[in-house]
DNA sequence: GTAATCTTCTACTTTCCGTAGATGTGCTCA
DNA sequence: TGAGCACATCTACGGAAAGTAGAAGATTAC
């Protein structure tokens, strides 16, 4: 998914508050102050792409994540792995990047998933 | 690396002729049968993106990506996994959504890595 | 019912990308 | 050695996405 900065800013902040935000909140929150007319632009685009749902509480909305930041970080590796021409290379590599600490939870999510118990 | 249509495209040519390619083969090579010029704003900006290097040959240059495909492709899913919160808890949800093929490799690739041996 | 508050509508600006013509530069060969 | 070709750089425009927010409309609370 293609977020702009703001955009960016803004999923942070929901995904900081699993419990949704009010848009003023949101405008609070964020360092550079916006106009909570323009978090609300913004809040509707992301609607739009399918990041945020939101329901009414009183006269405002409470805006929430529709996904958690780790699910949004799974996926946008996976569709980078989408990408990749020669499927192995790209395993190997990355597995070759990544820090010690990655590879080791690496290695215990892969035993928790089904198929590698004994 | 935020890409365009264009410039993926471009990329994909580069990342398949390892030994580089004229401006004008890229132009040639491209379904769309852009313009040269339009070929080389693109490799400008590739360039200035750290994606592309050039070499005098003759009065040509020849231009050859900076990474191979699957570097790219690892790179990105890296810098994806930085910008978790909780690495644990993306890297089980990456290995949640991954096909068992994929994650097989990833068995196979952590076995290789340094560290897993007895 | 009315005032406060929240949303929607509208719209301007900025930035990035696709596009390519006009102009500049440097090889190459006659 | 100089003329012409081939390639590069400069410049620029149009469209799309994103940042920005005022004006106007809707809804709630009192």
């Amino acid at each position: 998914m293609r977020l702009g900065n703001l955009e960016r800013s803004i999923m942070e902040l929901l995904w900081s508050h699993p419990d949704g935000m009010l848009a003023q909140e949101v405008a609070q929150a964020l360092p550079s102050s916006p106009a909570v007319t323009t978090v609300l632009t913004v809040l509707v685009r992301l609607s739009r792409k399918g990041m945020v749902s939101r329901q009414r509480l009183g006269r405002a909305h409470l805006y929430q994540a529709t996904a958690t930041k780790d699910a949004f970080v799974a996926e946008t590796m996976r569709a980078a792995l989408d990408e990749a021409t020669d499927l192995a290379a790209a395993v190997n590599r990355f597995v070759g990047v990544v820090s010690p600490e990655v590879a080791e939870v690496l290695r215990d999510a892969l035993n928790g998933r089904d198929g590698s118990a004994p």
